[in-house]
Parts: C-alpha cells; structure tokens; sequence
DNA sequence: TATTGTTATACTCTATAACTATA
DNA sequence: TATAGTTATAGAGTATAACAATA
C-alpha cells in the first residue's frame, strides 16, 4: 500500500518530488498489468526499448543511461540472459567490458509488449488536454537533461 | 550510484516512467544537502509541510496523503516525536486513532527549511522557460489527480 | 465486522567495499 | 592506476500478515 489513495484537494500539500513520486508510482503500478502477459517488469523493458534504440552495450552504459547500479545491473541481465532475452558477449574492442546485445527472441518480445504500454502511457496521460501530453515528457526531459 | 551520469542525447531511449524517475531522484538529491542543515529529509520536511498546511491528522490520513505506508509512517513519526517535532495525542473523538500534530519546534523548523527546498526546486525548475515551470507542477498535479 | 496503530517479517532496490581481469 | 564485471553485504523503502484496542 501506500499508493495515493486519497482524491482532490490533498494534491496542495505536496512538494514537487511529491508530485514525480505519485506520478512514477501511478505509471509503474499501470505498467505492472500490461507487461505481465510478457513476463517482464518494467526495468526489462527498459532494457529492451534501450539495445532496440542504440543496439550493443556494456553493463556500464545500461547502468548510467537506466540510472540503476551497476551492481544492480549483474542480476537484472542475468535475469534477461536466463529467460532468453539478451546475450552477454566479450567486447573484442575491450575485453573488459561485455557487449550486451539482443537476442531475436529479445528484439520480438519488444516489439509485442512497447505497443501495450504505449497505451498505458496514453491512458495515463488522457486527463491532460491533447497538446499537454508532449508537453509534460517534454519538460521532463529538459529538467533531466539539464541535470 | 546509479543517477543518470550521461548526458544530451540518451534521454530519447527513456520511457516516461524513467523520467520521472529521473526527475525524481535528481530533485530528491538536490533536497538532501540543503535540508541537513535542519537535521531532517525529504520526508520529514514533507510530513511537517503536510501538518503545516492541515492541522492535525491521524497516522492513516498522513500515510494516504504522502503515499507511504501506514506500517512506514509507525517509525517516521517516532523519530519526528523523538525529535521534539511533533506530538501524537489520542483523538478524541475516535480513540482508535492518533493525531499527530506540529509542536511549536517542528511548526518553527518547517518555517525555516521550507524557503531553503524552494529555492531548490526553483534551481531545478531553472533550465525550463519561466510560463512552463508552473506548467510542470500543474500537469503533474492533474496526471496524479485523476489517478 | 471494520479500522487504527503496532510489531514482526520478508522482499526489492540501492549502496559500499573488495576482488579479478583487463586496459 | 583506472575501469568493467562480479560478489558479498548492509541499508533503505515497501509490503504482508497478524494482533490489540476501539468503533
């Protein structure tokens, strides 16, 4: 629990990081149902839609561009590499580094499960007036970028 | 660590809950170093906002308005009371419940840190143009509303 | 019967430190 | 010397279940 649960005017006690709490919590709880028929969470998908977009990575560069450790990281790819998803090569450029890439299984699981929360997104954004909805990403990217 | 250390372009393979993650965490950062001059954090200070703006309130009442779990609020407001920042009175008119109210110490305390995190979001918020920092705030707060 | 506060407990996410192999 | 991956470990934050007191 602890979700938000109350309606209305209690949005004015809230601070902004109060606000990008609620928002996050609301989006990941929305997620959760989507992407269970898929059997993957939200942080795998991030992971799918990240080495669809750039391709190859290291476990370094999934850790800062994700924001998640990375030790944190060793797990989550383990996770992805058992259930299929990805590969973990030595990089030939670096062999420090693996070179983590898509499997086709991996690149078709995205390909099935971005659509169904694209629409979570959608619904989650439908309060907003038509031209907000580019807006709020808009702005958030700004402020995240900026650092 | 784990906190979105790339910059400029990378922000295109995030999803919209990873920006608010991101926005998240970058302004729940920048809170730390300027509320530990006041010996509390962002919760905390949420907390003593929270009964700065509506009185007195139940344990429950705190847990639904911040989103933190009722189980989650037992220990914060112990460490709060222990702080000489708040009070917990039996309520009254329903002895089930506690109400958890401002000492003058905890009231005095929000007065002062409350000016050093708004000038920390006003920092954060800096990077967008002046119309859209209120409009960030405002989508968010709809988008959280609407549930 | 349901709700509030409480405790105990477990699970996830995160953070730190130390190790290895490579550069 | 520094970086990438790994492991072990500890600390938050959160969640579930159960209980006592009260409604």
């Amino acid at each position: 629990m602890g979700a938000f649960t109350e309606t209305g005017d209690h949005l004015a006690t809230l601070r902004l990081a109060g606000l990008l709490k609620g928002a996050q919590r609301l989006l990941v709880d929305a997620y959760e149902p989507a992407l269970a028929p898929f059997n993957v969470d939200g942080r795998e998908l991030a992971v799918l839609t990240l080495l669809t977009v750039i391709g190859a990575v290291s476990q370094q560069e999934i850790s800062r561009r994700l924001g998640i450790d990375r030790t944190t990281i060793v797990a989550l790819t383990d996770t992805m590499s058992e259930k299929g998803l990805l590969l973990r090569l030595p990089d030939p450029r670096d062999r420090r580094k693996n070179l983590i890439e898509l499997t086709p299984a991996g690149r078709d699981l995205h390909a099935r499960a971005a659509p169904a929360i694209d629409e979570v997104e959608a619904a989650f954004l439908a309060p907003l007036a038509a031209e907000d909805r580019d807006k709020l990403r808009e702005l958030l990217r700004a402020v995240v970028a900026s650092r």
